[in-house]
DNA sequence: CTACATTCAGCAAATTTTTCTGTTTTGACT
DNA sequence: AGTCAAAACAGAAAAATTTGCTGAATGTAG
C-alpha cells in the first residue's frame, strides 16, 4: 500500500462524497491542474482502488423493498464448507453484502428483498438449502438511521 | 410513491450501477433523448430519490482500517431513550452506519474504525458513555466477500 | 554534469452538460 | 370523439468539461 500520495488520497475522499465531482472541482481543491488529477482518477481506477461509483438511492422513497441483516452460523467449519457456502451465498440476488465475521456467528449477510414474500422465498427456498447452514437469525431493518458510504483513508 | 415512471426506474437502476455514466449513454439506453434525461435525473436529485453519488474505495487496498459489525441492546425501551440513542450514536464519525432492528438487539452499527486501538477507543471512550446502553456485543469483519450498493427497484 | 523518468501546467479538439425553443404527447373535461 | 392545457419530448446551440498531447520543471541515478 501507500503508493498513495496525498493527492490520491485526496482524490478518494473526495470522490466518495461527491463521485460526479468534475475534474476541474477535484483540481481546484486539491491545487492542481487538470490533467494530473485525470491522469490520477484513471489510474487509481485502472489498479483497483476505485472499484466503481454508485448513486445513492432512497429505498423507502423508490421501492417497497424489505431489508435485513442475517446472521449464520455453519455447522461444518472446514475450509472447503465455508469455501463453498461463500462462493454460493454470493450468488443469491437478494444477497447484496457478505462479510465473514469473528465471534459466535460465521456471517453477516445484508438482504434486501422486494417485499416480505420474496424475502420468505429466499430464506426458505434458496438459503437454507445451502448445505452445512446451522443457525439462522434474522434482523429486519425497521428504520434506517445512518448510512454513509464514504470512508476515512 | 410510484411518481415514478420505467424512465424514472431506468434512470435510478443505471445510475446505481454507475453513477458516473454521461447523460448522453442513459438517453441512448433509455431511448430517450439527452434533454428529458437531464430533467429527470434532476429531479430524482431534488425530490431526494437520489440521495448522493459516491465512489467506491478498496478499503483494504487505500488503508488499515477495520470494519466490525455491532449490536446494541438497550436497557430503556422509551421512546425518549431509543431516539435520544440514535440522536447522539450517528454523530460518531467512526459509526457508518445505524439501523433500528427486530429481534433481540435494538440497533445494529456499523463501524469503521483507523485501527484497533481507534476501535478500542470508540467502544470504550464513546459508545459505552451514551445513556442506557445494555449489552454491546461487537463482530470484527475478517473478509468481505461482496459488498453491492445497488438495489433492485 | 548529464541523461532519464516522473510529474506537472497549459493548450486544443472531442465530447458532454445545460439551456432554450418549438413540437408532440398525454390526460382531463366536455 | 373533440378540445384544451399541461407535461414530456427532440433538436439545436452555447457553455463547460473531458481527454489526449506537448513541452517545461523537478527529482534521481549514473
Amino acid at each position: 500500500m501507500s503508493k498513495l500520495d496525498p493527492t490520491h488520497l485526496g482524490i478518494l475522499r473526495l470522490l466518495q462524497e461527491d463521485a460526479r465531482m468534475t475534474h476541474k472541482e477535484l483540481a481546484r481543491r486539491l491545487r492542481k491542474s487538470v490533467s494530473p488529477i485525470f491522469e490520477r482518477v484513471k489510474w487509481l481506477e485502472q489498479n483497483g482502488y476505485i472499484k466503481g461509483y454508485t448513486a445513492l438511492v432512497d429505498l423507502q422513497k423508490s421501492s417497497n423493498s424489505i431489508i435485513s441483516y442475517t446472521h449464520i452460523q455453519m455447522n461444518d467449519h472446514s475450509e472447503e464448507a465455508l469455501s463453498a457456502f461463500q462462493r454460493e451465498v454470493v450468488l443469491f440476488e437478494d444477497v447484496r453484502e457478505c462479510y465473514y465475521i469473528t465471534g459466535n456467528f460465521d456471517f453477516i449477510l445484508k438482504i434486501v428483498s422486494p417485499d416480505m414474500k420474496g424475502y420468505n422465498d429466499f430464506l426458505r427456498g434458496q438459503l437454507s438449502k445451502l448445505p452445512n447452514v446451522g443457525s439462522v437469525q434474522s434482523f429486519l431493518v425497521l428504520s434506517e438511521e445512518k448510512r454513509d458510504t464514504t470512508y476515512k483513508i
